[in-house]
DNA sequence: AACCGATATATACGTGAATACATAACGCAT
DNA sequence: ATGCGTTATGTATTCACGTATATATCGGTT
């Protein structure tokens, strides 16, 4: 069975900036306030998610995570409100591209 | 400056199968009548490129590419009438996403 | 039958990215 | 001041992958 698969992603001077991974990272710290936990359920090492969110957090005056440590539960993290914006829009365009390949049977039908 | 970029493919039983890859081999080896020539162009190695051509041609009653060793002129590669649309419907769909995604303004608007 | 250029195929090697591991830094609570 | 859980950061190791290299095979030409 052949299926038709996509991926859409920013990218900024050439190099990988956005895109399914970093987008699933920032709903789980969302979700969990931690960023080790996000990693955890992701199953990407500490660093990588470490490193995904430092890109992402590239210019320091408009951050898209906000990491905290020390403190009452050692630290957290929370996404601004700039971040939820981008996982709506960027999951609207996922939509939007999804539904087109849908409408591509033509070149399933050429596959078998 | 931040771009939206994409990629769509087909995948069989979850492996990668066709996308921009094979689709540009497959058109080198229409244009040049040789599977070595047409690595050699996109720099990869004869092997990787043998190695899609033989997924490619998994199914041997409806084949991609016919290769053909010894002979006049050593042998040579062409592609089949199925490949040639094949070729023509994934870049037709390719198009079309393409459209779309650049009316995904607002994405990089948030982004800057 | 000897040559040529392309396909066919196995094996060894190198490279780079991701990971695992270790350790430091931080700040509120108790 | 000690403990705790999280973030912060460097180092070493592993592992998958493509590549390089070598050699065999094929069949029309000459």
């Amino acid at each position: 069975m052949k299926r038709i698969k996509f991926k859409c992603w920013v990218e900024d001077e050439g190099e990988k900036f956005y895109g399914p991974g970093p987008n699933e990272l920032i709903k789980r710290i969302q979700k969990e306030g931690s960023l080790s936990k996000a990693a955890e359920q992701m199953n990407i090492s500490y660093k990588k998610a470490w490193n995904l969110v430092q890109r992402l957090n590239d210019n320091p005056k408009d951050p898209w995570v906000i990491l905290k440590k020390g403190g009452t539960h050692g630290g957290g993290a929370e996404i601004t409100p700039k971040a939820i914006k981008v996982i709506q829009e960027y999951e609207e365009m996922q939509q939007k591209i999804s539904e087109l390949v849908k409408q591509q049977e033509a070149l399933l039908k050429i596959l078998n």
